[in-house]
DNA sequence: GAAATATTGTTCGGGACCAAACACTTGTTG
DNA sequence: CAACAAGTGTTTGGTCCCGAACAATATTTC
């Protein structure tokens, strides 16, 4: 993952990205602030997760997915499986193969429901218990990091509008 | 991935998430609007580009990766494909298994480099470029939909935010 | 209460994804 | 110009990731 930033030559900056749009699609009919919009969110996230892939989780052994998913187990403190890939974002299938993952490293375990046998519960082993209370404040602090040139308003504001497109969009999911 | 909205139960919504985690670190020195800042840039990301596989990319084989590999090639009208790997967010070992595929559906060609032999030069093929053109609107529609929540001026304000903090990382990225 | 339906986690096939090792080409330096 | 260094795309091994098919269990329906 640093190999990408390793290669950043400055050619193609956000700038001259958004210049290129410009220049390539300024005779179209677009929305190009709904575009705008969220190309920058996306460009941000993926930005954001390897700035913390580096950093946070560079030593743990951890990927991404590994961590969100020890996190939703932690906050939630229980879990059933099929609550534990919603909340993470992830298919259940995918879930599966990462509780493998997980439980191959003694960070996580599975059990089976006590009364319901198709359902299987996840918690987290002593060990994954100690790292997510190391890794969580490094995480946190990353993450003033990366929100360090946002000021207390932009911030909040920001969440908000993201908390609206999420809800829109759940609220859409299904019509 | 639809599978993973069909089986939304609603048992955490957004909104309780954030309690269960107000409960469980309430304790801990935290910077929470940091933390509900970056949070809610990977919530809104995943949702946005589960959102628009399942409308825009649903029928045409393409994948979100294939897609804006596609779209950055079509933007700069052709290109060496460290640039493309670097525009598109990836690593230049993903970008080569997908220009495989890609190039099996006959929608990209390498090319290559006139003068360097170690570069490589990817353009659309007319049918590739055929299929950005009907198919980008149908994005940018559905990019629409997605901020449709959100006023032009909170747009701005959020896309202006998003590349504050891309810039920030960007610039730290290698200190 | 047996049959039909729904829920749940796993498996499977194929693509995406990374870092590291690699082979090849170009550029630099003595 | 020859050794060395740097740049470039590909390969490799392992994980993630999805949708679909599946097996097992629970619930509903009649």
């Amino acid at each position: 993952m640093r190999e990408r930033h390793t290669e950043m030559t400055g050619h193609h900056t956000l700038r001259s990205t958004e210049e290129a749009v410009g220049d390539r699609l300024g005779g179209l009919n677009l929305d190009f602030e709904a575009m705008w919009a969220v190309s920058n969110i996306y460009r941000a996230s993926t930005a954001i997760r390897n700035h913390l892939e580096q950093t946070v989780l560079r030593d743990t052994g951890l990927t991404w997915t590994g961590f969100v998913v020890m996190w939703v187990v932690w906050i939630w403190e229980e879990s059933e499986t099929r609550h534990v890939a919603e909340e993470a974002g992830i298919a259940k299938g995918t879930l599966t193969g990462v509780l493998k993952t997980l439980e191959s490293y003694r960070y996580v375990q599975r059990m089976p429901h006590p009364t319901d046998r198709r359902r299987v519960m996840v918690t987290l082993t002593p060990s994954g218990e100690r790292l997510m209370r190391t890794l969580f404040p490094q995480f946190n602090q990353e993450e003033a990091f990366v929100v360090r040139e946002l000021d207390s308003e932009r911030r909040r504001t920001l969440a908000a509008s993201l908390r609206l497109v999420v809800q829109h969009l759940e609220s859409a999911g299904r019509p």
